[in-house]
DNA sequence: CAGCATCCAGAACGATACTG
DNA sequence: CAGTATCGTTCTGGATGCTG
């Protein structure tokens, strides 16, 4: 791969995260939250199918951007950033403050 | 819609443009390259479908990100960036500079 | 509570060929 | 050069119901 005429593949790896449907929103989460958990996070995105945001939660923790804790009885886990996923952070609200500046009443 | 239990929709605008397959790639080549064509975007990419790259384009000329610029004979034609379009560069290269953080040799 | 299984509608994208 | 047209495939994600 000639880094001169294609000089992709950079943007790649987080691209594939923020490129889901939820994963931006689900992360977002994560600015106020620090620890958030599954039914959380089905309700904070209102409804959110368990099989997708199963399926966001699994690759965010394949790729290290999340940690899964089991904590106490009754299958209760909690998710929480790692320093990989922090460093997210400062991008989702860059985001957030560009769609605010152009977009503000967003559909 | 509550802000208050839902506070999403904010990173909707950028999300709805940097999660399509080649959007970010493109918007990269804006970096240094300020005007680019068509043709250019087809060989940069290494062959992106023209069909895909066009609606891209057209997305991003919709959402005021780019501007086309009809120049010169031949159906020669050029798109630049807008205000709006290069407040997004700098959230392009947080990106970049996070993938190439902690995914150096992604491949 | 935290998921997984199954089924399915629709969007996204690539290949290829053709046009103003 | 800058697209558009058509076709087909693959991938995504929603609905719903079940399980450890």
């Amino acid at each position: 791969m000639d880094t001169a005429t294609k000089p992709i593949g950079c943007l790649q790896a987080a691209t594939d995260i923020l490129g889901d449907k939820w994963t931006p929103h689900l992360l977002r989460y994560f600015i106020n939250e620090e620890i958030v958990r599954f039914c959380q996070l089905q309700d904070l995105t209102g409804g959110i199918n368990p099989r997708t945001l199963s399926s966001r939660l699994t690759a965010l923790e394949e790729t290290g951007i999340i940690k899964k804790i089991i904590s106490g009885p009754g299958s209760r886990c909690e998710y929480k950033l790692t320093a990989k996923g922090h460093d997210l952070l400062p991008i989702l609200q860059d985001m957030e403050a560009w769609s605010d500046k152009y977009a503000p009443s967003n559909a």
